[in-house]
DNA sequence: GATGAATGAGCATTCATTCAT
DNA sequence: GATGAATGAATGCTCATTCAT
């Protein structure tokens, strides 16, 4: 099992510890989901798959779609989070990634790393960014609140050093967001079987990053 | 009604001229499609939003597939094809267009205004292509049989030139579509709503592909 | 065309002049129903056949059951009246076809050509009797009315001559039923691929019924 | 319930005990069936006069017509095979049923108690085999992979003794079967009104397929 | 907690029939 | 008379969800 998929687990047992079979629900649901889609796999399959009777899964999750939530909403948290949250970008400056430059391919390595490692759930996440819309409003609301403030102070520390431009918060956001899963989605979702040469994809989308931003 | 609608409409028309009712019906597919997926789209919606019968659908389309055929087919026609067909490439390399710039910039922008005029196309054809396998492999022959001979013939003129590194014919057509998709998918079905500076975009979507290939 | 393809169409031509694609209809429609049963066969598929718009089948026939009885009627009038009708009848006895086997004979042959020169037919009027209760009862009540006084002559007329027991007329008419159907349905529907020696089979329901009869 | 819708129930449970409503959904449908045959009966219908609510049925048979399979497979199975079958065979031959009329003679009376004591199965089954061209194809296959070899040994034996003439294995086997359907056909399924000698009946069938063999 | 039979609303699809042209 | 687009009720079937055991 893949550390994420076992983050996840972890993730739901905080309130009610996961049996051996809730865990089976959800590695079920994952590959499933990530084969199919959401909408093509039924319950019974996910059941089949996990091993259990068709009633069990609605102990746990309440519907079909708390199932999904119960995968998407974590594995969202952990792909977005790390550039909106607070402690993550205060420890990214304070250290010795103090310079633009490690600060981007910090960020890019990682979202590349999830996307490697936890391809499944990453497919998950562009599919359900995709057909929901209140996913992206919900992204905007978390920027807002969280990044907002800390992308400000972010970028008037590296304007202050002349590594950027004078950019808004916004694009700064936009443009690193763009440009991470231009990659990532043709590399993971789209066309994975291409002949990739992912060392050099990495490098271009941080050179990019920060072209744009200075 | 958007260019390309008219153009399915009348594409349609070549073997059976559609009336205004089966207008209706693509045309509400196309909306409802478009906003919510087909799998979360029912017939009887379509058919409402039309203001048909739910009968009326299947009078035309056999299943409820076809009719996404009907719509999808043509425009992913119209967004691929240009790259890939010999007529195309060459007329642009027989031009003004002479050098690697100006036929990337061609087709980048073209891209980019098909996505931005017929918008819910493009988001059905993104759609479509993640969710369907099968839409990869017909990519791939599609590409094997129209498009490599060509590639072959513009790489050699182009490095004769000395305008481009020694690329293969698959990484040469990854590159041109992960730039492009990269930068279109971000902006026209992800994130619409953000600020974006479409001109800068596509400027820098361009220089990357002939740094990627320079 | 058949004989009796040709008597149907006559038939209806008596009210209102059948015209051309009012022919194929009927044709297309014996043809479809007797491969494939009244209920599987779909009214634009007879129109297909019968090359002529969905719309045309109804301006005739007000329903596809009414298209059915146009069809089942006159045949399944065919094949039972001249049992049961007093002009066959007399004919019969005043001919030379004056003794038992005579009578016999003529009504075994006949029904026997019929079923073998019109078999689409043949099996249509098979599957109503099996699959439509009111046809019982129509045949019950022809029976009454007409075939009833007439066995009654017939029967005496027999038994005076002493070619026959004492038998009542339900049971007389039920033993040629029995034997001649016995003989063709499977022969004509059931197995028509086995190998048949129809006129071995004939002989034998003749002298089936007559035995049972004397 | 008969013994044999009895039976069909017991059947099934070999491998998936039936519940009480999924018996209510066999004996439902036997009846419906019957009466207005297959086409003509929803499962709607079937769900309502069972009891059950419509998705019901698709529990436990995927399709309308593995329901009617379920039905049609053993009861055409008790209905041939007796006819088919080595083991019976040999019982017969093995016991003081060693001429030919005592076989006969069972095989006859056994047909005949099945159709009496189970008119709607037999009905369906003769809905079946008139509409669906397989079975024949079915019937076929199983005569020559099971009961053509007991034949061969069968008439060798029978001929041995005098007792009937040379036929071959399909002439043996049509005679028999052409003879039951003939009587049990009229009888059961077309005039089940008609006022009946039923052991008349059955003695003057075994008759004739003797004196047709002999 | 777990099961799986049962549910019933919802779905894509069919098709006899109508009617404006 | 003939056409064929349009209809809408009905059909077979699916599937998330419930609940008695």
């Amino acid at each position: 099992m893949s550390k994420w998929m076992n983050y996840i687990i972890k993730e739901g047992s905080k309130e009610n510890k996961l049996t051996k079979k809730q865990e089976n629900i959800l590695i079920a649901a994952v590959e499933l989901i990530s084969e199919k889609g959401y909408e093509k796999v039924s319950t019974a399959e996910i059941a089949k798959r996990a091993g259990v009777a068709e009633g069990t899964i609605f102990r746990k999750y309440k519907t079909k779609r708390d199932l999904l939530d119960a995968i998407f909403i974590p594995s969202f948290m952990r792909f977005v989070k790390p550039i909106v949250i607070k402690e993550f970008i205060s420890t990214v400056l304070d250290k010795d990634y103090n310079t633009l430059e490690s600060f981007i391919e910090v960020i890019v390595r990682d979202r590349y790393e999830f996307a490697k490692d936890e391809t499944p759930l990453f497919r998950i996440i562009i599919q359900e960014i995709i057909s929901q819309d209140y996913i992206k409003e919900e992204i905007k609301e978390m920027f807002l609140i969280d990044a907002y403030p800390v992308f400000t102070k972010l970028i008037k520390r590296l304007k202050d050093k002349n590594e950027i431009i004078d950019v808004d918060e916004i694009t700064f956001f936009r443009i690193i967001i763009t440009n991470v899963l231009g990659f990532l989605i043709p590399r993971f979702v789209l066309f994975p079987d291409l002949q990739w040469s992912d060392e050099k994809e990495i490098n271009m989308t941080i050179k990019n990053i920060i072209k744009s931003l200075s």
